[in-house]
DNA sequence: CCGACCCCCAAGCAATACTTATGGCATGGA
DNA sequence: TCCATGCCATAAGTATTGCTTGGGGGTCGG
């Protein structure tokens, strides 16, 4: 059955004969004629009386007007749906972002798009780069926002897209009673630090750590490792390690027991938004990385 | 919104991949990428990611997959009921008949039709010829059952196709005490009659009467007019007129007090079923048309 | 009786839809 | 590591489909 001739038939049926039914689709009277009479081929039974003053539906063609009713209602909600969708008046976009992005950049952007896109639907799960690489592989979010030190693999590979929002540059953060503390706002050399006990980050972040000191010419004596940031200040506030910590997880919770100065010769970590490579194609999709970016362009260096 | 490739999408969602949407489609894979990606540009947004093993819905492609299923489903429904009215499981036949077939030969096909086709829902309507024209011209039946007097015009024009099914005998109807009643078998000249008091039935029946008195050169002295036939067997069984009735009105209802003969020279009249023309292609009436002719033949003389 | 308005049919042309042929990419096993 | 497999896309050619044009027949109302 095919249904593209159904409407047209719903379309006799609406306007009472052929004729009409081809003015108002802006076709000529033999185009339906045709189609109306393939659709009564299909059916094995007629589906109207051809009358002088046009037609009258059979049995037949009423029991089919009525599906015929119902599908055209279908479809119109169907593309009201999409209508929205794509308007960003509906949908949803599910971000995953490592934890001090999700506690600074991500919620800042979320609320951007809260205010483009008021209808918008917006989720956001807390997951370290490795973990959000799987949940964008297992379709579980739609964008993932993740980092890479100097020197490692940028995350994302083939089947993923990958845009860069800037970079985050990395602090030592001492005890603020520590003799180095002071100036706050000019550089410190690692090498200052090298007989100081050490807090790691996250995996990547503690082996970053130990490839830094020992391009600065020494190997850290790493006691602590956690990637937790606020643990991570509360430890070096107590002053029982040094640490070196990215500048959104300083933004996103300081301990005020601690001092944060530049470090010399450590690049930044640069900060990726990851999505599936067809996926900026998806309105949602889109409107979320413009958020992403547009915040970061007045949060973070590049 | 193009309906056909909705379905085509549906099938894609299915299977997981186009390539097996294709194979279940009988196509080949760049046909239904072809259409998945014409759905795609109508829409405004992808439907699906392309996923090296297959394609992965996104949320626009699970919105319409919704309303592809519903639409779907009617479809079927559509067709189950086109197939049963087609194969006559379901359906209406509505049907006119004047009076004395109505009462014989019609409901015997009826039951017929009825035995053949059980589902299919038989409606009567009595209406003398003129009126089931009209009926038939405004749709309130499908099929009329009509006939027309030797020499009369017979009854349906242009719009109507006509199916002869038989002749109906005119008999002379008397008081069984007449002197003419007998032999019942042989038939009686109408001039015999020439002096007696007449009833005439409808209009068109009294007309044919005084027409074949005239015809046998005498004027019928008609003094009571009807069109029920019960009523006029009884004014004859009393002995106040003779009369001329078809033998479908005698088979209907026969008034023990009347002696039946037939007649010489008088033609019997016509039977005919009228339709729309193009009516014949519709299962129910197409069945229905059986039947009154399978009856009629078992019934009525040509 | 004519004009208006239905409808159908046949033939021609243009747009659509499917196929064939080819290439890229990701995954999994030798 | 490389090759085989299975997925998808693109491009070009062909075959079908679908619409138009130009006929003709019928019914109805002025």
């Amino acid at each position: 059955m095919d249904v593209q001739r159904l409407l047209i038939f719903r379309e006799i049926a609406r306007t009472g004969s052929i004729a009409s039914a081809a003015r108002s689709l802006g076709w000529t009277q033999p185009a339906v004629s045709q189609h109306l009479r393939h659709l009564e081929r299909q059916a094995g039974t007629p589906l109207v009386l051809r009358r002088p003053r046009g037609v009258q539906l059979t049995e037949a063609g009423r029991a089919l007007l009525r599906h015929a009713d119902a599908i055209a209602t279908r479809v119109e909600a169907a593309t009201a749906d999409l209508d929205a969708l794509v308007q960003l008046r509906a949908g949803t976009v599910r971000l995953a972002a490592f934890p001090s992005a999700g506690a600074t950049l991500v919620p800042a952007a979320m609320s951007l798009l809260a205010r483009r896109h008021p209808g918008l639907d917006v989720r956001l799960r807390e997951a370290e780069p490795p973990q959000a690489l799987g949940l964008l592989a297992a379709g579980d979010v739609d964008v993932a926002v993740t980092f890479a030190h100097a020197g490692e693999e940028p995350p994302g590979t083939g089947e993923l897209a990958r845009v860069p929002i800037g970079g985050d540059p990395l602090r030592l953060v001492l005890p603020s009673s520590h003799p180095s503390a002071h100036p706050s706002d000019t550089p410190l050399d690692l090498r200052a630090l090298a007989h100081e006990k050490w807090v790691g980050g996250c995996e990547r972040c503690t082996a970053h750590l130990r490839q830094a000191c020992e391009a600065a010419g020494f190997a850290p004596d790493i006691r602590h490792g956690t990637d937790d940031y606020v643990l991570t200040q509360a430890l070096i506030a107590r002053g029982l390690a040094v640490g070196l910590l990215p500048q959104l997880a300083l933004d996103a919770a300081r301990d005020p027991g601690v001092a944060v100065r530049p470090a010399t010769g450590i690049r930044p970590r640069a900060l990726y938004v990851l999505h599936h490579r067809e996926a900026d194609q998806i309105p949602a999709v889109r409107s979320a990385l413009r958020a992403l970016q547009d915040t970061a362009a007045g949060r973070v260096p590049f």
